[in-house]
DNA sequence: TAAGATTGAGTTGTCAATCTTG
DNA sequence: CAAGATTGACAACTCAATCTTA
């Protein structure tokens, strides 16, 4: 399995280049978010906890339905429930019925999870900006931005396929 | 918490863009790694399984110490031991001992898992094409890999804070 | 019938404790 | 004591099945 494919060529392989970089990515936003993590265990948050609340910070109701959590994070449905009933015990969301659509789901955040991500969120942004953010040049965001658009459209377009 | 801070500024915050840069890096790599082991399953292989398989075809012998597996895909070592067990279990690889370190391990991959990679690659090494490397050109590789570098250079260097 | 959501069973991953060798 | 590795208990995630409403 030697590959010394550097000029794009070969549809059955991918360049060293290639294989590095998705590789080198893959590393990185393992080892990162492992990173964020333990940079909120003091706040008594998992970097799960923390995607949740501060997406549900983004609404002025503090409110969001479980499947916009699923798109968003791209979490499965039953990955949203299972987390959601776990913050419940703790008291950092609740459950609420959907008027509108009376099979929907609200998670709403309670008090409690406010104060929690309010007293993480300074830490976080720091920790973001210390290992991610402020090592980037401008270029580079949009750099990530766009690829990211670019994948994430084709993956959606092709959603059906096997 | 309604940020719309563009111009790059107050450390105590991410501006729009750097969040959603952030975001959609994220949801790319989980809805990514989701398709890859989808598009895999037919060959009985876990995307899980594919890696630790594709690392030890790298060696000319075909093995890898578990140090060496946690480090290159930022697995805590006990999640390579289990899943190595797993896999075992399968027979996919074997353990063996480590004859210059005592303490050490080598995973070795067995004439089954050679078998099983070589069957799933061609359509694995397509996926990867056809949802994430074909979509980009080659400065926007590069881009990865540089910051993939950064990152992960700026992460090792400060591995002993907390 | 499909879409939103939950549930339970099984799988995978983490954390702390332990064992062995450097 | 530190480093490599394994283990077991527990937590988190996935997958398929189910329930309810559109």
């Amino acid at each position: 399995m030697n590959n010394v494919n550097e000029i794009s060529g070969d549809p059955r392989w991918l360049s060293d280049a290639e294989r590095e970089a998705w590789k080198a990515l893959s590393l990185m936003q393992l080892q990162l978010t492992a990173r964020l993590g333990q940079a909120l265990s003091g706040s008594g948050l998992s970097y799960q906890d923390y995607t949740v609340l501060a997406g549900l910070t983004d609404d002025p109701d503090g409110r969001m339905r479980v499947v916009e959590f699923s798109r968003q994070l791209g979490w499965e449905k039953s990955r949203v429930s299972h987390h959601v009933s776990r913050m419940i015990e703790r008291g950092l969301v609740t459950r609420e019925s959907c008027p509108t659509d009376k099979r929907g789901a609200f998670v709403v955040i309670t008090a409690e999870g406010r104060r929690a991500i309010e007293a993480a969120a300074p830490g976080h942004v720091a920790t973001v900006r210390k290992f991610f953010i402020d090592l980037l040049d401008e270029s580079q965001v949009e750099a990530i931005q766009e690829i990211a658009d670019t994948v994430l459209t084709n993956l959606k377009a092709n959603c059906d396929e096997r």
